[in-house]
DNA sequence: GATGCCGGGGA
DNA sequence: TCCCCGGCATC
């Protein structure tokens, strides 16, 4: 399949974890050169097992089964794993470790406490135990890639809590005793199909409703909710007013409960948490404001509902969470409150303590009105069993829809669902083509307004530590739509950037403040330059392109997504901060244990193109544009945090070969040893600016996502130990380059080096040489000029087809460039 | 093979 | 000037 092939292409070059010598826990580097396949059975998986050849930074090279670096694969894997943990986790109403790091600061939202050996067995869990160890490293790739999808696949039931989740996620200031107002969101365009959820956008989502929920422990409970048309909504939860704080409000969750809620206590804690709300609520509330204005509509009926009236009473749905991890979706339109159980949180426990059925039960429960959960589960007993529900395709898929809204990771969710459909079709082993497609199509994936999920945990995380910030900070601004907002959290006045009125679908570039302290202030100050140019990472209102449309398009949506564990100590890598590559670019966010670094590339050169067209300056042409524009990303991208990157050398014409061979080790690219000669680099950064390197979780994951069906392979980035040095470090290999997925245009990681176009790794000043020196000469230029490129935008005739042939512009009837559509 | 369009040409 | 079309560079 020619799936597979790119696949491992893809793979090769990878970065990949390989088994450390010592047999401790410490990965060793090295870059996949080779990749052979054995025929052995793998009864179990029915797949091939491939046999590695990896180049370590020794310089020796060594073949690993998959299995022994499965790191790098498994990152792809984590991801999704992670994801589907997450509902899980969500769902699952035991997740009562919380903890370990200590995580219990005040405003964690609970999705802290997961540590990936929690993942991990939630996963297996629900994976319907295939039986294997998690901690096993044995377990082959595949293996642990066919649990992934697995469990991915039943991510689709989850989507309701998931965006619940997620939603408080992103306002990680609720904590226990909080109450906030949310927003029902419904979809208009009701998504069926994975592909067809490319197509839905940000305008296909509505308020249809809003309510009042109860955070209690980790859990949202919706206490009241108002809305019109049941059976549509898709229950996205999103929070309207965050100063809300009805502390009056009752509705307890209490289990036993009548619904009250101890108020005081409450209070209490709000009070507590208030501060925190403050500082943090600041972006937000633009917010909502905005929010607010689009939802006028509704308003009104809402604001009925305010306050006051606490206790709502009407339900909609319901749904519950087990304790085994299995949760009840019931999305049905019947079920009335919503109960979302993030994880524990124990604060509200230990204020009050109140009965917790021993684990968490889940059972939430509503005060006056609303009916027991377990009662509502008698009502929908059908739920419950998941079997059923996987039957239940549409239903699924439509919610998912739902809850791609909400998730910063809609791709992933997407994914999910793309990997789910796929699944049904054929039974296909999870194999790396599958986990590629998985990831693929996650860049693909609409994303309607997927406002990042902050969790502002008080992760032990190295970055939120720095700086004075404290946790990350992503200010963001709002965006599109003005849907989502981060908050900066420590600092009352929001310390993000004000958000400078965006043109509906830019996005400002989160940027990470000081992360590491070092830098400067938080959020912005920096570089506001940097802002500006680099904002486009997570822009994910602009125009979805069609799922599969080619890459090159200018729209095309590609994802990365980091996670670095907070765990340090497990992971034996070192780890890197993607921040450093190019930190303005990435948004982050701690989830669970880990920090989660996410940018979409597509936007950002989007972005950058834009910016160049304005700037209109050397490139007349849509090549040199083009170019232009690689270039740029490449440079701020890679050359910034990276900056070594850059083959350095300049020569137009040769373009570096990248060697494969040293892994750099992610940190060292850190500042102090960027080489000089980086250049490009617009920003400045300081020293000092890379702040992530320098805390540093223990491992680094990168994912890296294309559209087109280039499975990346997910490449992981140990990085091990050596802070400082510099040993085998060099700098990054174009390869790395790619494999970090800096420049999502270029092709999946090949370790030739993007060999694409060797202009692009140069900086700018190059490039405009030598777009000069083209058209110096003569008899090339004119050739390269007279004839114009042509755009890539569809034209009349793609558009409308030849049958329509009169609906074309008479430009592209008579063959001459098109008018209608210009690019 | 399908497109997008330039350069020619006919009417 | 209006329309077509061959042909070629791109996709
Ligand atoms: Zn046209």
């Amino acid at each position: 399949m020619h799936t597979r092939r790119l696949v491992k292409r893809s793979i090769l070059g990878s970065r990949v974890y390989a088994p450390s010598p010592t047999g401790d826990g410490a990965p060793v580097t090295g870059v996949v050169q080779a990749v052979k396949q054995e025929n052995r059975d793998v009864s179990a998986v029915g797949a091939r097992r491939s046999v590695y050849t990896v180049l370590m930074q020794d310089g020796s090279l060594k073949e690993f089964s998959e299995d022994e670096i499965a790191a790098g694969q498994r990152f792809t894997v984590f991801v999704v794993r992670c994801f589907a943990a997450f509902n899980r986790f969500l769902h699952a109403a035991d997740l009562t470790q919380s903890s370990s790091n200590g995580a219990s600061e005040s405003y964690k939202v609970e999705g802290g406490s997961l540590s990936p050996e929690t993942v991990e067995e939630h996963r297996m869990v629900d994976c319907k135990r295939i039986g294997r160890d998690p901690d096993t490293r044995s377990v082959s790739l595949l293996e642990q890639k066919r649990k992934v999808v697995s469990s991915s696949i039943d991510v689709p039931h989850a989507r309701l809590i998931k965006g619940k989740a997620f939603t408080l996620c992103q306002y990680p200031w609720y904590t226990s005793g909080s109450h906030i107002v949310f927003g029902v969101r419904r979809l208009i365009r009701q998504v069926l199909a994975p592909e067809k959820m490319a197509t839905c956008d940000a305008s296909g989502v509505e308020f249809s409703s809003r309510g009042l929920a109860y955070v209690r422990d980790s859990r949202l409970d919706i206490i009241h909710e108002e809305s019109d048309d049941t059976s549509e909504i898709e229950w996205c939860i999103d929070i309207l007013d965050p100063d809300y704080n009805p502390l009056y409000d009752s509705s307890s969750s209490s289990e036993d409960d009548s619904g009250k809620t101890p108020d005081k206590a409450f209070d209490k804690l709000s009070r507590e948490e208030d501060d925190h709300r403050r500082g943090k609520c600041t972006i937000h509330k633009h917010k909502s404001q905005r929010t607010y204005a689009k939802q006028k509509k509704k308003q009104n009926r809402i604001n009925s509902k305010r306050p006051t009236s606490t206790r709502v009473t009407r339900r909609k749905r319901s749904r519950k969470v087990d304790d085994d991890g299995g949760y009840d979706t019931s999305e049905d339109q019947s079920s009335d409150i919503d109960v979302l159980d993030l994880s524990q949180r124990r604060r509200w426990d230990e204020e009050q303590p109140r009965k917790k059925k021993g684990k968490k039960k889940v059972v939430m429960k509503k005060t006056d009105g609303m009916p027991d959960l377990s009662a509502q589960r008698a009502r929908e007993p059908h739920r419950q069993d998941e079997k059923k529900r996987g039957k239940s395709k549409k239903k699924k898929e439509k919610k998912t829809a739902c809850v791609h809204e909400f998730l910063i990771f809609c791709d992933i969710h997407s994914s999910a669902q793309a990997f789910t459909a796929i699944r049904s079709e054929e039974e296909v082993d999870m194999d790396k083509v599958t986990a590629a497609m998985v990831l693929t199509s996650l860049s693909t994936s609409p994303l309607v307004r997927s406002p990042p999920v902050k969790v502002n945990e008080g992760l032990s995380g190295s970055w939120k530590d720095n700086g004075s910030t404290g946790p990350f900070t992503p200010s963001s601004n709002s965006s599109s739509g003005g849907y989502w907002s981060w908050s900066a959290p420590s600092d009352q006045s929001n310390p993000s950037t004000p958000s400078p009125p965006l043109s509906a679908d830019s996005f400002k570039p989160f940027r990470v403040p000081s992360l590491g302290g070092v830098g400067p202030g938080p959020a912005g100050p920096e570089d506001p330059s940097l802002d500006e140019q680099d904002g486009s990472s997570l822009l994910f209102d602009e125009p979805i392109p069609r799922k599969r449309k080619p890459s090159h398009t200018a729209s095309a949506r590609t994802a990365v997504m980091i996670l670095i564990p907070a765990t340090a100590n497990k992971d034996p890598a070192g780890f890197m901060s993607p921040l450093e590559i190019d930190k303005d670019s990435w948004v982050s966010f701690t989830w669970a244990n880990y920090t989660v670094l996410i940018r979409d590339s597509s936007q950002k050169k989007e972005m950058e193109m834009e910016r160049e067209r304005n700037c209109d300056s050397d490139c007349s042409d849509g090549e040199e544009d083009f170019y232009y524009t690689e270039i740029k990303l490449n440079t701020d991208s890679v050359a910034d945090g990276l900056s070594s990157l850059s083959p350095v050398s300049p020569s137009v014409l040769s373009p570096p070969p990248p060697p494969p061979s040293p892994l750099p080790s992610i940190n060292q690219l850190s500042d102090s040893h960027r080489p000089p000669q980086s250049s490009d680099t617009k920003e400045p950064h300081a020293g000092g600016t890379t702040p992530l390197s320098r805390s540093a979780p223990s491992a680094l994951y990168l994912i890296h996502t294309d559209h087109a069906y280039q499975a990346t392979a997910p490449v992981s980035i140990p990085s091990s130990s050596s802070n400082s040095a510099g040993s085998a470090s060099t700098s990054f290999t174009p390869t790395n380059s790619s494999s970090f997925s800096i420049s999502w245009q270029s092709p999946p990681v090949t370790f030739t080096g993007n060999t694409v176009s060797p202009s692009k790794s140069q900086g700018f000043g190059e490039q405009r040489s030598q777009t000069i020196a083209v058209l110096s000469s003569p008899p090339r230029a004119t050739t390269a000029l007279s004839r114009k490129v042509r755009g890539e935008g569809k034209k009349c005739r793609k558009v409308y087809g030849m049958e329509n042939r009169d609906m074309w512009c008479t430009a592209c009837r008579w063959k001459k460039a098109c008018q209608r559509f210009t690019d």
